[in-house]
DNA sequence: GATGAATGAGTGTTCATTCAT
DNA sequence: CATGAATGAACACTCATTCAT
């Protein structure tokens, strides 16, 4: 993490980025057993066996695309949330954020909601947890907003924190292009403030507009 | 299906049943590849040349779970609509019922969900357009709401068909008891109402309670 | 074993013996890893998989070629053993079966003197205990001579017995042809019953000499 | 080996003893194949690259460890023998020094013994020649014995000098506590003795007793 | 039709060896 | 010289599919 590493474990690290790159993709576009490790070492340019000097197996492989992915939105998330703010801007700030994300890496959205969807893997656990930090962090929004009475009352918030992130996943499912749709996500706004706000508060945040800008593409 | 199915082939029916029976509960407990024809033989109490008189392959057997069961789905969630109801008790009994056989066939819902996670198989088409039967269905609901000016204007009833499908998935991320937590799919129903319905349309609709039975558990 | 076999276990019967003679010469020719199962199954004119219906595993058909083998010599050994007769001839009788033995089935004898030098092998017991039998059965040998006082008094007979084995082991390892000179046997049987026998006892046993015939070759 | 070596190549005798003395012991637990490389370096304190400056390969580091072994015990044979000396003494000696080095070097004992009863290792004529240095030896004890007139006529020397290497192969087989036992080791003399000697020749040999110290064990 | 033994292509993983640093 | 990251050939084992019975 450190700007002052190596050359040498910067170009591993490289290496570690193209293969997570690249078995992401592979995954994303099969499943965990109709990937090889053998087109993983040559898709990525490196030996098979570097592949198992990085990863412990090709389970610690797949799981290690999720996990690094997903610490990356989980800092995204928790660093952009301000006490201070507005809660519906907050609430506003993370679901695009995710949007916003998983438009980035649909990749590892993939993966990540195919194994939201598995039982039993060995691995699951240290998924679910990081997962459930992002619940955390929904619930945390709308805790507050209650206390600042921009939430209706008599809402049983893990269960909105659940909708609401299931509806920004019904996004995804959508036709392609619905990812550039500029109005799809406030119209996900507007539904869902309306359906949770207090009597009165405005559904609509349009100060302050994101921009949707898909930088940064996988192929 | 007829009922003058003859005696062998009635036996041939049965054999299949319990075959997807068994294949859907390996298949949802591992993934494709994780089930070998072995066991499902095995399990199933038939020979492995047996499982190639029913399917055409693993795949086909796979798939053939996904289809059976959505088959069902469809059949049910198109019956129960009544073109002269009330649109909102519509709307909740389809949700209901979506609910209710989630609940019902947990191990087909896995496999669906995580069909729909995966990009690129070759049955996907026919799985796809079955869901679209879905998707059609809840449209036709919210068109003729808005027809009765029971939805407020300018929403885009593809995405709120999407948001309101997606919601009911996220009833399935939940921790296990929520399946029969008696709240949850109202307090769903309130939100999504609220969110879009017309000024004044009432969210609650209390009369004419729906059972939540849970019968015929899969063990 | 029975001779009414059906004429699929016999086929299985065949196969598996093809097998075990094919790799008990490849084992003995190089080493337990040094074979591979392919070769294994090439070579028997089976498929691979069929090799892993007959064994659990490659260490289980290895040490299936050496407990079959073993088998067949204590069965040899324990029922060419007469309580009533004199003492000395059933010591050279058993001393002549397992040279005569090991001369028939150097491949086997290999694969078994050299588990011997391995400490941990799993199925090491099993070999160890068939080994045992042996040893037994010289003891009882030897018992029954110190009983006649053809054996002189004072001799540690668990010692002798694993001597006189050690013995026969030694005449292994000499130049090729010495399995066939006639009168090394004869030595060493001297040699032992000089070194064994009670003063006056005579080391040579003439009468009912038994003829080294070399049949059944593995090629 | 001479004294005036400079203090790098000293280090590097050093770690030479140290390589060859861990991977005996790994090759003694398992088998060749059995050990990596890998494992041999880490646990001997050297990089893996060293261990290919000195050893062309994994084959000539297994073979050195029996060369230098076997090289140690034949200076030690041939150096305790004495062309003067009684020849049942010398024979005697010559047995007690190696059951002494096969106790003090099981690991060893176990990595050559194990080879004998491989047939066709590239390297195994080098370890021939050295187990054919050892027989000379012997054959040599015992042709001086037959010129005294202290063996009886008639016996095959090769022969006898075989079985003689083998009745000490045969104490190693013993239970553990065997190599500690007192008296096997003269049992053993006295049956080949009696078995060998000519008439009259005392075969307790009493006098100048060989003390049995277990110095030096390798942990 | 039903069965399950036989098959061999395919896969994850290891490890001796090399070579850039 | 010493190191250990990189490599890819090699291997045990699995499993979908076939087909003789």
């Amino acid at each position: 993490m450190s700007v002052s590493e190596t050359a040498r474990s910067g170009s591993r690290q490289l290496k570690l980025e193209r293969v997570l790159a690249v078995a992401g993709e592979l995954f994303a576009a099969s499943d965990f057993q109709g990937v090889c490790m053998d087109n993983i070492a040559r898709l990525s340019g490196v030996g098979k066996g570097t592949l198992y000097n990085l990863f412990a197996s090709k389970e610690d492989l797949y799981f290690s695309i999720i996990r690094s992915r997903l610490g990356e939105l989980l800092d995204l998330l928790e660093s952009s949330y301000e006490e201070r703010q507005d809660t519906l801007k907050n609430l506003r700030s993370l679901i695009l954020h995710l949007h916003k994300f998983m438009s980035k890496h649909p990749h590892f959205y993939l993966l990540w909601k195919r194994e939201e969807n598995s039982l039993a893997r060995n691995d699951h656990l240290e998924i679910a947890a990081l997962y459930a930090r992002i619940e955390a962090q929904v619930l945390r929004i709308l805790r507050r907003g209650a206390e600042q009475a921009v939430l209706r009352p008599g809402l049983d918030h893990e269960l909105v924190a659940r909708l609401a992130l299931a509806m920004v996943d019904g996004l995804r499912k959508s036709p392609q292009n619905v990812y550039l749709r500029e109005g799809a996500i406030d119209q996900l706004l507007e539904v869902l403030i309306k359906g949770i706000g207090a009597e009165g508060v405005p559904a609509r945040v349009t100060y302050d507009r994101y921009r949707h800008v898909r930088n940064g593409d996988e192929r």
